[in-house]
DNA sequence: ATAGTGTTTTCGGCATGCCGAAAATTCGAG
DNA sequence: CTCGAATTTTCGGCATGCCGAAAACACTAT
């Protein structure tokens, strides 16, 4: 039979886990609290059961990396969460700011035979509404290689790629500014300490701050 | 700000409280315990639980009753359950037989908004698909009158405007035959006994077992 | 009235997952 | 090398919901 489900919280966890790997950061008690909105003490309870369960390795004081069991654990929650949110926007009029919170419930609920129906209506998808790729349902993944756009250098140009989904209101911010999944950008300039990139999209230009030129991947041509 | 939701297992007792009154079946300790697959004790501990919340009245080693609030919050879940079941019937080609379960999981997992997206896209329906009527948003039901097929004598007629959904293998049986929402029915005879009912329906007669006739709820035209 | 039977409740216990406070550990600065 | 700040872990505790065993209760038949 097919081995059970772990608890939300598991999968939480877990998903958290692959979300920050993916995305550079470092996996840290603290950064896993601060993601999962928990507290440390809770994280280090929850990291000991996974080590436990063989999801993931931990040296205490330490890190936390996942094992393969982890990682496939990890890629079944977050192909159901992908497939949902992408579901959401298609079938039921979401916009890719409304969907995360949505999904980061529903993940848990839906059963292996729902999302699969759910994929074949949505003719196996391998991207949901941020430009993340759906892994498929024997755990392969495919990771496109882009670059973050805080890393550009002015003359540099590309399409958006992708979009970190943490932040509803920068994902408002980007679709009010005309900058999609797809969207063609370039690099004109950057200020210096800190300050913003000047970038062009389509016919109007725009100021980026710090906070959302972290979370654009671009997919620049002929990059080596 | 709209009140927080129930646990996902007060809304299960909630919801069965309701559907054996529905049903009009007593609310017993021990029916409640074996609708909800738990143990008696159990029950005991959250039947006091929803009374402290002022969900249910109880009186001690006799019945339970919802209040008010305790029938809102129900017909809330409720909503959501049977419109969760239409939309797994319309949407995404699941059969009468399927969708009990995964609404059971589901229910609790869709938020208002989403909920109310789905109502929308399927026409605010006002039955699901065994022909239960779904609660509205105000959480008024109508409950059409009808008959239990069990009840009726030869020569009583009329169209099946129900089914309990409890087992699916029943509904999968009455599909098969043919015996579907709408269908019209006619009782044949009675054999004593506790023995079968004969129907027609359609073209063909079919001698139905008392399991399958306390689970067929039939509009018949003229009833006093 | 009373005994017996079946139902309901009480009780102690377990599992999961969260918390804050305090102790342990790491690691960089000096 | 040692001190101190920051991070991580440990510890006791709480909330939710489940269980089985035993006690309490209700109801029926005698
Ligand atoms: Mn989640
Ligand atoms: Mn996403
Ligand atoms: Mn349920
Ligand atoms: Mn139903």
């Amino acid at each position: 039979m097919a081995t059970k489900r772990p608890s939300s919280a598991i999968e939480d966890y877990l998903r958290a886990i692959y979300g920050l790997v993916e995305r550079g950061v470092e996996v840290s008690n603290a950064t896993l609290a601060k993601r999962l909105r928990v507290s440390p003490s809770s994280v280090s309870g929850m990291v000991a059961k996974l080590a436990d369960l063989g999801l993931v390795t931990h040296v205490p004081y330490h890190g936390v990396e996942l094992t393969e069991p982890g990682r496939r654990a990890a890629c079944d929650v977050l192909r159901r969460h992908r497939l949902i949110e992408l579901y959401l926007v298609e079938e039921l009029g979401y916009t890719w700011d409304e969907v995360h919170v949505e999904a980061d419930v529903l993940e848990h609920a839906v059963s292996d035979s729902l999302i699969e129906r759910i994929s074949a209506k949505l003719g196996d998808p391998t991207r949901d509404p941020h430009g993340d790729p759906i892994p498929a349902a024997d755990g392969s993944v495919e990771q496109p290689p882009t670059h973050l756009l805080r890393d550009l250098e002015p003359g540099a140009s590309g399409e958006v790629a992708r979009v970190w989904d943490t932040n509803p209101e920068i994902l408002r911010y980007l679709a009010h500014n005309g900058i999609t999944l797809g969207a063609r950008i370039e690099v004109l300039e950057r200020q210096p300490f800190g300050g913003p990139l000047v970038v062009r999209v389509g016919e109007r230009t725009h100021s980026l701050g710090n906070e959302v030129t972290a979370v654009l991947l671009i997919r620049v041509p002929t990059s080596q």
